[in-house]
RNA sequence: GGAUAGGUGGCUGAGUGGUUGAAAGCACCGGUCUUGAAAACCGGCGUGGGUUAACGCCCACCGGGGGUUCGAAUCCCUCCCUGUCCGCCA
């Protein structure tokens, strides 16, 4: 959402800043808008003061009497009220268009985030890790877990169709002693609060973090009235939704272990086979509230708790900024992590961490007191930490043997119970 | 799922149709008093929007939405939430 406000000032500024993510004008058609249901907006306030002045008078007629007068002054109510239902009706139509006009428009990114159209667009800030060299030819991961008997699609299929897998035995183990590590990592070391958020929410939620209401096709919905989460940014994000921070408390920053549920619509054909693009999957996702002064620091600063899971597995990696055309819906500035997969000989997304500025803050209302009588929307951010069936992938695919087996990396020892080969 | 009681300002809590945006207390802020503090006393103290150079004026808001009425925190409908009892259940 954006501050309207602000949009009056300096139209031009967004309108430029839009036009970087490839969108057209849009300031004069809002403001066009905003001016004719403020006029608008006027009418009706200076009929409804004409109404609330009589209907007072109304009272004070009645109780010395005079019903003559009061008769009178109900005429005039009347009169006052045909205006307000007519023009009301109007204004308020005008304001639900201009809402959803809004609603629908992207973040803008920070100045000096690099131009593009798409992903080829985006800037590698730095590598780390040296891609290993197989004395072999290296299998992909859904074979390797397909031949270890610990992967199955086929049974996934069977019960849910494509896009779902069945792990078992060590693989079952390995998943959740990721989860492990990334969870103590980030309560332990990088101050994140370990949190148990709902995996079913309202469309408001949603709305609030802007997955709403341009992307519902991309949500599962439940025959009720909620939808599963795509994300646990959605629910941790979430959680300071209508609220007032208390200053002092920020940042405030969570984490939560939590499967996502995507439909992956407009994505049939792409990472069909293995467990790259699954309709669920878990996640250890990162999430701080901040002021708007500590944002930029903070999506640094998440971004380095994120690489050190990598950094730890010993997995290599590189961190990319993606180009204002790539950006997502809420981000103001993102940065991708990929992770290195030697089957596709080249970098995969393993996470994705985001700075998205005061626009999920307005959409949710959530501010903190700035001062007296002053309170001010907060920053949101947002990034994986990481996910976690993609970070299993990347492990079996660089931590692979000629003979299938798939040693566990060191950082995982203490999860494993023992295992240190999985075979 | 059924029954029942509720949702009022940061908190507690009055208020069942007419200057009520809302009593009172607590908390908080300013002041008097005091060497300082406490106590006491005086004053202030919700949010959003429109308009104005400014002072100010106006509108909306008593969980959300809708309705009745000249007029709604107060009456009606509906949804959400909370408490209690029953049923069911991991």
């Amino acid at each position: 959402m954006h501050d309207i406000k602000a949009l009056r000032d300096n139209p031009d500024l967004f309108d430029q800043l839009w036009a970087k993510r490839g969108l057209e004008p849009q300031s004069k058609k809002i403001l066009d808008q905003d001016a004719l249901i403020r006029k608008a907006g006027q009418v009706v306030q200076e009929a409804e003061a004409a109404r609330n002045k009589s209907s007072k008078l109304i009272g004070a007629a009645m109780a010395k009497g005079d019903k003559e007068e009061a008769e009178r002054l109900k005429q005039e109510v009347a009169g006052a009220k045909n205006v307000i239902a007519a023009m009301g009706a109007q204004v308020e139509s005008e304001k639900t268009i201009l809402q959803d006009r809004l609603a629908g428009l992207p973040n803008v990114p920070f100045a000096d985030v690099p131009e593009g159209e798409d992903e080829d667009s985006n800037v590698e800030l730095h590598k780390h890790g040296t891609p290993k060299n197989f004395d072999f030819k290296p299998k992909d991961h859904a074979d390797l877990g397909e031949a270890l008997g610990m992967m199955d699609f086929e049974a996934a299929a069977k019960m849910s169709g494509a896009r779902f897998v069945v792990l078992s035995g060590a693989l079952s183990r390995l998943d959740r002693a990721l989860a492990a590590f990334m969870l103590d990592l980030q309560t332990g070391e990088n101050g994140y609060t370990e949190t148990t958020p709902p995996f079913l929410v309202w469309d408001k939620a949603l709305y609030g973090t802007g997955q709403l209401p341009k992307f519902e096709e991309d949500l599962y919905k439940t025959t009720g009235d909620h939808y599963l989460i795509p994300t646990a940014e959605v629910s941790l994000t979430n959680i300071v939704r209508e609220s007032i921070l208390d200053a002092d408390s920020l940042p405030r920053r969570m984490t939560a272990h939590t499967p996502c549920f995507r439909s992956e619509a407009g994505s049939a054909g792409r990472d069909t086979k293995g467990m790259i693009r699954q309709h669920q999957f878990n996640k250890v996702e990162l999430v701080s509230i901040v002021k708007p002064e500590q944002s930029e620091a903070e999506h640094k600063r998440m971004l380095g708790c994120a690489e050190e899971v990598l950094k730890r597995l010993k997995l290599p990696y590189r961190v990319v900024e993606l180009c204002t055309g790539d950006l997502g819906f809420g981000a103001r500035r993102t940065f991708d992590i990929e992770v290195w997969l030697p089957s596709q000989d080249t970098y995969r997304e393993i996470s994705s961490c985001s700075n998205c500025g005061d626009f999920q803050a307005r959409r949710m209302n959530a501010r903190y007191k700035y001062a007296e009588k002053d309170n001010r929307f907060v920053h949101t951010l947002n990034g994986s930490g990481l996910a976690v069936g993609r970070t299993l992938v990347a492990i079996l695919e660089n931590y692979q043997n000629a003979d299938g087996s798939i040693t566990v990396p060191d950082a995982l020892l203490p999860y494993m119970g023992g295992v240190t080969l999985i075979k």
